[in-house]
DNA sequence: GCATTGAGTAAGTTGACACTTACGTAAGTC
DNA sequence: GACTTACGTAAGTGTCAACTTACTCAATGC
C-alpha cells in the first residue's frame, strides 16, 4: 500500500495511469506520448506501477498491454479515506471526551495538562 | 498540490500529521513519538509538512504549534477524487489534445460510446 | 535461419532525500 | 548579562530513484 503511495507520488506516473485507465496500451504507445522521456525510462516507470499492482499487464504476441487495475486503485482509495476521516474521528473522540468530562465533573472541567495524551491510533499502515 | 502528495507518500510525515490533525503540538512533543528518530529530522519533516502547506505553525513564545491544515486536506482529497473517478474524461482529453493536429470533422464517429463533455475543468495540478 | 519489432535489463550518472552531528538563535528565567 | 528551553539550520553521509545509453531477449515475418 506504501508502494502504492509512493508510486502515484511521481507525477509521471500518475500520466501513465491515466492513459491505461480505460485503454490498453503496449509500452512503446505509452512512451510516445512522453517525447521527453527515452524509452527504458517508461518501461522502468511501468515496473514500479506493476510491482505496486496499480497496473496489470498482459501479453499480446511480442507486445506487453497494460492497463490500470482498479482493484488496487480502490484499495488504495479507501486507505486515504480511512487516513482523512480518521483524523475526523479523531477530532470527534477528543470532542466528545472535553463533554463527557465537562458533564461527568460539572464544575471540574479544567484539566489542561493531560489532554495532550491522545494514543488511541492503530496501526493501518503495517500490513 | 504534487508537493502534497510527495510529503504525505512519506510514512513518516504521515504519523506526524496524524498527531497534529486535532491537537496542535510542539515539535518537541512531536519528536518525542519518535524515539527512533533524531530532533532535527523531525523538524526538517515539519518543515516538508508546512511548504506543503500541509500543516500550519503558530508561535507560542519560544515553541512552534504545528497543527493539520484541514484546507489544504480537502484540497489534496478533492485532487484524488478527481483522479479516481474522472479518469476516463481526463484520458479523453489528453487523448483529444494529442489528435489536435487532426482536422476536426463534425460526425467523427471513433468510440461511439466516448462523449465529449469535459469543458469544466481546468488543470487542476499545476499550482 | 535471419532480420525486425516490441519490449525488459544492465550499468552508470545525477540529484533528491532521509537521516546524522554540530551549531546558531529567539524567547523566557534567574 | 548568563542560562535554559525550544527550536531551526548547516554540513556531511548513505541510500534510493529517475534518468541515460548499450545490450539482450522473445515473438513474428520472411
Amino acid at each position: 500500500m506504501d508502494t502504492a503511495l509512493k508510486a502515484l507520488a511521481e507525477p509521471r506516473r500518475r500520466e501513465i495511469l491515466r492513459l491505461v485507465w480505460s485503454d490498453e496500451l503496449g509500452a512503446t504507445a505509452i512512451a510516445d506520448r512522453f517525447p521527453d522521456v527515452s524509452r527504458p525510462a517508461i518501461s522502468q516507470h511501468l515496473a514500479v506501477l506493476r510491482e505496486a499492482a496499480l497496473v496489470t499487464e498482459r501479453r499480446d504476441g511480442t507486445r506487453r498491454l497494460y492497463r490500470a487495475n482498479p482493484q488496487t486503485m480502490a484499495e488504495l482509495r479507501r486507505f486515504l479515506d480511512d487516513f482523512w476521516t480518521s483524523g475526523l474521528e479523531r477530532l470527534r473522540d477528543v470532542a466528545e471526551a472535553a463533554e463527557h468530562r465537562a458533564r461527568s465533573r460539572p464544575g471540574h472541567d479544567t484539566d489542561p495538562d493531560t489532554r495532550t495524551d491522545t494514543d488511541t491510533h492503530t496501526d493501518k499502515e503495517t500490513h
